[in-house]
RNA sequence: GACCUCAUCGUCUAACGGCUAGGACAAAUCCUUCUCAAGGAUUAAAUCGGAGUCCGAUUCUCCGUGAGGUCACCA
């Protein structure tokens, strides 16, 4: 059998910030093309010119570059008013469309616009996703498809568009559903062949509602990156909304996506965007980067002071995404590890748990020793936590020598370990800390 | 309101009509170096309700209920 070439498309009008959604729409249509060796095409839906902007179509634009979701081909409706104007023109001519005299009722309205004559028929299409959906066409009436012969809207131009680019799966949201019985009209009119649709489930909010451009909660899909989300893991979480391969693993690639896509497993209802997923993706695909990337991203949000590569760890395990390192630096975390800022406590909080004071005391005396005896050159997070430790396995409790230790050098109820800020202050600092403290 | 669609743990989801309804996120508990983080283990948590078909229903049918989408000279 000699299938044609799978041609998608993702349509989207730059009349707003373009959020997640549309992000996963445009990614099974990249999906589906790149399984089958087909084309993707990504279509400017810019007909509205009241609406349309040029900075939102350069925002999808730059968001597709990085999310590395490229289009094999790139239109934009408004250059193509020409191939518009010929289909109204001939559907006016075979008189399944017409110039109606229209009355006045807003300010900008027209007072003739071209609309579409209405066969009021059953109409019924099989859908990938939701099988077989029939709508009353009669309830449409004669619709309008054009304002003027150089003004078509949107029905006209879909239906028009995905027959000249050769579309053969329509691949969008299940809001489109009441859409697609006019634009099947439309197809049948222009002798059109008709694509295949599936209409994915739509992504809810936390109130189960439709994501929005107008919500202000919805954030636009690029500050993702700006937050410091990894492409490959807002991928990867978005294609997980709605559809999953069917296995437990949940970790996937790019091309892993396109490898194991299936229109068919596609879910019916709407899913809600749940952001700690999300978070824990992104930190697993992080986890896959080279140390060298990870290193160079974590010290690009670092003041200089701070660009140690012991540091490293410490915060890369308390992150899961890159501007999460700004949000400890806000948060005074990593304080503790700068030799500039002494910390302040209160010297009640040496103690641990109902230890008595003194005995708290001749503990730091008994570290203060112990680390006087560890070289400058020897001074790492390794033979503290040796020499520390022997101290404190002698003790009733470790707590009551590495509390104390923990909480002179950090000044904080909550912080790394008390091994690796020793190293990383220094064999000076640290003792002079520990001294402060008693 | 009309039309259309949907319904499994809190969330994302798995389960040819057939084991005890599985996994992940989140939560809780414990372990792992005093705290935090990371890691490990464990626990709790669901088939919307009612009929029907069937030896057997999460799965098929119908009704109900609930939720969502669409009803522009926007896309």
């Amino acid at each position: 059998m000699q299938d044609k070439k799978v041609v998608t498309r993702f349509a989207p009008s730059p009349t707003g910030h373009f959020h997640l959604g549309g992000v996963r729409s445009a990614l099974y249509n990249y999906l589906f093309a790149k399984q089958n060796k087909g084309a993707y095409i990504l279509r400017s839906e810019d007909t509205d010119k009241e609406r349309s902007k040029k900075e939102y179509e350069d925002g999808f634009l730059e968001l597709f570059k990085w999310l590395e979701l490229k289009p094999d081909q790139f239109f934009r409706q408004s250059e193509r008013t020409e191939i518009y104007k010929k289909y109204l023109e001939k559907m006016i001519e075979n008189d399944f469309a017409y110039i109606s005299k229209e009355e006045v009722r807003e300010e900008g309205q027209r007072s003739e616009v071209i609309r579409f004559k209405n066969p009021n028929k059953k109409i019924t299409f099989n859908d990938i996703v939701l099988g077989d959906i029939t709508f009353d066409t009669t309830d449409l009436k004669d619709f309008v498809i054009a304002r003027s012969l150089t003004e078509p809207l949107y029905h006209l131009t879909v239906v028009v568009d995905d027959y000249e680019m050769k579309v053969t799966h329509v691949i969008r949201g299940q809001e489109h559903i009441a859409n697609t019985p006019r634009q099947l009209l439309i197809q049948e009119a222009i002798g059109a062949e008709r694509p295949l649709y599936a209409h994915m489930p739509l992504i809810l909010g936390k109130d189960r509602a439709k994501l929005s451009k107008r919500d202000p909660e919805v954030i636009p899909a690029l500050e993702y990156r700006d937050l410091g989300y990894l492409s490959e893991a807002i991928i990867n979480f978005m294609a997980l909304i709605g559809w999953n391969p069917g296995g437990e693993a949940e970790v996937f690639t790019l091309s892993e996506l396109i490898e194991k896509f299936d229109l068919n497993k596609i879910q019916k209802s709407g899913g809600i965007f749940n952001s700690e997923k999300l978070d824990w993706l992104n930190k697993e695909h992080m986890k896959k980067l080279p140390a060298e990337e990870i290193k160079n991203k974590i010290f690009s949000f670092l003041p200089l002071e701070f660009q140690n590569d012991k540091l490293i760890p410490v915060i890369f395990e308390r992150i899961s995404k890159w501007s999460d390192v700004k949000i400890m630096l806000k948060a005074g975390e990593l304080d503790c590890f700068s030799k500039f800022k002494q910390p302040e406590y209160d010297k009640a909080k040496l103690v641990y748990k109902n230890v008595t004071p003194d005995k708290i005391s001749d503990n730091l005396k008994l570290a203060i020793k112990a680390l006087e005896d560890v070289s400058e050159e020897n001074f790492t997070t390794e033979n503290v936590k040796i020499s520390l430790m022997q101290i404190a396995d002698s003790l009733q409790s470790r707590g009551e020598l590495l509390h104390p230790v923990r909480y002179a050098l950090s000044g904080k109820d909550k912080s790394p370990d008390p091994f690796i800020i020793a190293e990383i202050l220094g064999k000076n600092e640290t003792l002079s800390r520990l001294q402060k403290a008693l």
